[in-house]
DNA sequence: CGGAGTGTTAGTCG
DNA sequence: CCGACTAACACTCC
């Protein structure tokens, strides 16, 4: 799940939580999800956590970072005693104990708490860089998108891919970084953009509109703790609060939420399952 | 029970 | 270079 608010909202919590402490001990229960040798991280102190697109990045002296991707449902849960702060793709794992069967690695701090790295499907993975290999590792990335993004930068990339839908064009990290499918669907409503529309056919105007909207929603979602996908509430009411003001995510039958008579639909646009309304989203192709 | 679908993205192929 | 498609994996839903 976690798109950028998702990840910087565990990347705030878990700041505050981890800064200044020391890794004392990794246990990697799964190794595809941790790529580099874990001895190099032991012993070292965070000095802080921070969130590049949909990464993490725990940063540790001695130019050692831990990049981690949650990718699909990976999830990040950090036990202080009793008291349990998450993130990321929420399960009724949540509810039971810790280690469970979906947890792969945990790091242990010399305060004696742990963070539990989860991860269902496992396609998200934690690795080890230091500076430079975090350096090429985001050297194609695209701009955050809640960072008022020129509208020209928009442009001239569009230019390059005009066949591209603007779906396919906001999920492209190489392009604008940050974006899912969830926030994908969200920002082409308020836009009043069909998610199939050319990038060609979007005027520098309507890139400004889109950077705009890119920031705002975002931002907004980052405000409300990210998005909690369905209706699962968990133990510690930690749930995100965007879920309450998503319009056509997974809201497919229902009514257009501006009530101009549209029905939310559900259609597949660059592979992936794409929300609109028919009505309010006009086609341009 | 079987097959389709799922929030991400890297890789392959045309 | 671009875009469509698929695989990586485990689980839920119909």
């Amino acid at each position: 799940m976690p798109e950028l608010p998702e990840v910087e909202t565990i990347a705030t919590q878990l700041n505050q939580k981890v800064s200044g402490l020391g890794i004392q001990e990794v246990q990697i229960l799964f190794a595809g999800s941790f790529i580099g040798d874990k001895k190099t991280i032991i012993g070292k102190k965070v000095q802080a956590v921070s969130r590049k697109a949909k990464n993490l990045i725990i940063k540790f002296d001695e130019d050692l970072n831990l990049l981690i991707h949650l990718k699909m449902t990976g999830q990040l849960i950090y036990v202080d005693s009793d008291k349990r702060i998450a993130g990321g793709h929420p399960t009724h794992e949540f509810h039971e104990k810790l280690p469970n069967k979906h947890t792969r690695v945990i790091f242990s701090f010399d305060n004696g708490s742990k963070l539990y790295f989860n991860d269902m499907r496992k396609f998200g993975w934690c690795r080890v860089l230091n500076a430079e290999e975090l350096g090429v590792y985001f050297s194609s990335f695209g701009p955050d998108a809640n960072t008022n993004i020129d509208a020209r930068y928009l442009s001239e990339r569009a230019a390059r891919m005009p066949k591209s839908s603007i779906k396919k064009f906001l999920l492209d990290q190489n392009v604008i970084a940050g974006i899912g499918n969830i926030y994908t669907d969200e920002m082409l409503f308020d836009l009043r953009i069909h998610p199939e529309t050319l990038v060609s056919k979007i005027t520098l105007s309507e890139w400004q509109e889109i950077t705009k909207e890119a920031k705002t929603k975002l931002d907004f979602a980052i405000s409300k703790g990210g998005t909690t996908d369905s209706d699962y509430v968990n133990a510690y009411g930690e749930k995100g609060g965007m879920q309450d003001y998503l319009n056509v995510y997974h809201k497919a039958g229902l009514p257009c939420p501006r009530d101009c008579g549209g029905v939310v639909t559900k259609i597949r646009v660059a592979g992936r399952g794409t929300h609109f309304c028919p009505v309010c989203q006009k086609v341009k192709k």
